[in-house]
DNA sequence: ATTTCTGTAACTAAACTAATTACATGTAAA
DNA sequence: TTTACATGTAATTAGTTTAGTTACAGAAAT
C-alpha cells in the first residue's frame, strides 16, 4: 500500500488554495488530524518541488502555481522519493533461463503499469479536486 | 513501493509452465534466490486462488489454467491481500469543509488510478511473459 | 521404516511510516 | 530589544510490513 503522503499533501494544498488568509501548520494539522511537524515536513517537500513558497518564522504558505496547473502527479512526485512502484526480487539465478531474464521482462510490464497509474494522476489537477470538494459540500 | 510478491510469483509460475518435470520448492527457490519457505507460502496463495495445484508431500506443482488464461492481475490479486493501493489519512476534521470531504473526493481519483494500473496487469498474461522470456534468451 | 517433500506456525531483522520531542532560527509586535 | 510565536529540521519512538529463517507436523514414495 502506498503511503498517505499524497492524500495529506492534496489536503494541504486544497486548504491553502481555498483560504485567502495565511494558514499555520498547526491549523492545517487540525484539519488533517495529525501533528504540525508532519505538515511542515510535507510543505518542505512541496516547496522543494516548487509548488509553494514559505518564509521561515512567518505564518503561512502560498501556492506558486495556479491550482489548474498543479497535477496530482506533480504532488505525488514531490512527496514520494521512490521512482519505481513495484519491487523486484534481487539476484535471481543467472544460471537459469528464467532467472536470467525475469527482471528485464517484468520491468517492461511494471513500467507500463506504473505509467498508466501516473497518467491518471497527471490527468487530474488540484483545481479539479477543489471543485469536487466544493460540490460535495 | 509495492512488495516483490508479484514478481516472485510470476517467476514461480513461469518456471512451472516452462518445465515439464515437477519442480520442488527448493529448486524454485534456487532460481528465485530465496528461501524455499517463501516459495511455498506463495504457492499456497496461488493454490488458494485456483491458479495451481499441489499435493502435500509430493514434489511439484501444476498449473490449473493455460498460461494464456492467467493474467498478471489474477496473480497480483492472489498474493496481495490489500484491496486499495493508496493510503489515506484517518479522521480528517469534520468541522472543516476540506477535511469533511477530502476522503470521498480523493477516493474517486485513487480508484481511477488503481483501475488504470490493474487494467495494464490484466492486459498481460503469463503466456506473454513466457514468450518475452524466451525471446530475451 | 526411512527419506523427502509440502504446509504452516512462529520468530527475527530490516525497512518504512507517522507521530512526537526538541531545538535552532526567523518574524513581528509590544 | 525583548517577547511571543512561527517555520525548518534533526532525532527518537512505536507500530506495521516484508522477507528470511527455524521448526515441525503430516503426506508421499521408495
Amino acid at each position: 500500500m502506498i503511503n498517505s503522503r499524497l492524500a495529506v499533501s492534496v489536503h494541504i494544498l486544497a486548504l491553502i488554495a481555498t483560504h485567502p488568509e495565511q494558514l499555520s501548520s498547526e491549523y492545517i494539522a487540525g484539519s488533517v488530524n495529525t501533528n504540525p511537524v508532519v505538515i511542515r515536513r510535507l510543505t518542505g517537500l512541496l516547496r522543494q518541488a516548487g509548488l509553494l513558497q514559505t518564509v521561515a518564522g512567518k505564518t503561512g504558505a502560498t501556492l506558486t502555481k495556479d491550482p489548474a496547473a498543479i497535477t496530482l502527479l506533480m504532488i505525488y512526485r514531490a512527496v514520494e522519493p521512490k521512482e519505481t512502484l513495484f519491487s523486484m526480487h534481487e539476484q535471481p539465478n543467472p544460471a537459469c533461463p528464467v532467472g536470467r531474464n525475469i527482471q528485464s521482462t517484468l520491468d517492461d510490464t511494471f513500467v507500463r503499469a506504473q505509467q498508466a497509474l501516473e497518467a491518471e494522476l497527471e490527468a487530474e489537477t488540484l483545481s479539479d479536486v477543489i471543485h469536487r470538494l466544493a460540490s460535495a459540500r
